[in-house]
This record gives structure tokens, sequence and C-alpha cells, in this order.
DNA sequence: ATTATATATGAACATATATTCATATTATAA
DNA sequence: TTATAATATGAATATATGTTCATATATAAT
């Protein structure tokens, strides 16, 4: 048996563990990080295989960087993205099979 | 080495997982589902705890049901809430912890 | 029946969020 | 320099969300 203990929970972590699950709760971001699984992408591929707007993937991308879910790299004109947080990627893919198998 | 797929997803595996993370995403609901790690608690018990409108409670709590995260039963005007799905609280506590130490 | 207690509900409201549009920035090529 | 391509940004907007208020429902006690 493992013990658990549940201290209160201090305001910071209250706000960085929903930060965290918000990132998680909108479709698009979670097509965007179901992508970046196991590759980079730069942001035109990602809005033409997810056929989302340009825009609206760059603004969703800022969103998980700045959450520092995702990281990015510059090769000349393009920028690829890729995942930057193993743990909530585990919990993702982990939700989605639960939810698949259901 | 763990071979992992990642299929497309489907419109409703992506609905249903976005709307439990969306359930994460609040302070209050995690606020709520964390007092409810190991007991269960009335309404009125959860509202003194966090010191929160029993309104307000009632509200987060239906939608907690609604995805059956919480469960309840009623003894007599009581009615107790308590948690209902093990994988998501393992999960938010997985968060929790993670935030923590850091 | 009346009163009191526990919880649920719906309307109202202020704020947050997702998306689009137009445009700015940055880097390459001609 | 000019033109083109990739990405970022800010304003605008429609919709979603969290909270409160007032009130309804349900149960128990007097």
């Amino acid at each position: 048996m493992t013990e658990i203990k549940h201290d209160a929970l201090d305001e910071e972590t209250l706000f960085l563990v929903s930060q965290t699950f918000k990132a998680l709760s909108d479709p698009t971001r979670i097509r965007i990080l179901h992508l970046l699984f196991d590759r980079e992408l730069s942001v035109t591929n990602i809005a033409e295989t997810l056929d989302l707007n340009q825009s609206n993937v760059s603004h969703q991308l800022r969103f998980l960087k700045n959450l520092r879910l995702v990281k990015y790299r510059r090769e000349g004109k393009t920028i690829y993205y890729s995942q930057d947080d193993e743990h909530v990627m585990k919990i993702l893919q982990q939700s989605i099979d639960h939810a698949c198998h259901h």
C-alpha cells in the first residue's frame, strides 16, 4: 500500500496545475500536441495538416510555448516546433487511450 | 522500448478528452476534487472548507457529476459527494506533485 | 401545516477564450 | 532594393465560462 499525503494546495501550485490543464482543455491545442508526439513540425505544416488558420496555430503555439509545453528551432524562414514536456505528453497520451477505449 | 501508436484523433475522443481536462482547468474545481481524494463530503462542508458560495459549489459539482468525475449519496437532507474516476484523480495527483516539486 | 435546513436551479453579468482579419516582422532569393 | 515566403502580433468579435443572486425543491422537525 502506498501512503499519499494530501496537503493543502498553495496558490502557486493551484495556478500552475490549472494552467497546464487549461492547455489540454482545447481540442485545437490537443490536436497540435498530438501531432508533436514524435516529430517536429513547422507552423505551416501544422496548419495544413489540421486545416487551421496559420494565425490561429501561431497563437496556440505561443500559448503552449509560454507554458513550456513546446519548444522551437529556427531554420531559415521556417520555425520547427516540438514537444518540451514529457510528463504532460505522457498524461495526454494516457488520457487519449483511456477515452478511446470507452 | 515501447512502441506507441498515434492514430488520428476522432471527434468523439477529442471532445471527451478536452472536456475532462476542462474539468481540471479551473482552480475551484481542482480544490473540490483535491478535497475528495480520500473522503466524502457534503456540499455545505465543501463550501465552508473552501470558503465558497454554496451555489457555486453546487454548480461545480454538477459539472463534475456530468463528467462522472464525482458521484453522490443522499442521507436525509444532506448529500455526500465523493470521487468517481480513479484515473482522473491519479492524473490530478501526479500533476500536483509535479508542480509542487518545481 | 409551518418552519428550518440542505441542496439545486436559472437568470444575469463580468471576464476569459478561441478564432479571424489585417498587418508587422523576419529571413531568403532575385 | 524589391519581392516572396514563413511566422508573429494586435485588434475585433463572438462565444464560453465562473460566480453571484434570488428562488425553487426536497427532507426533516415541531
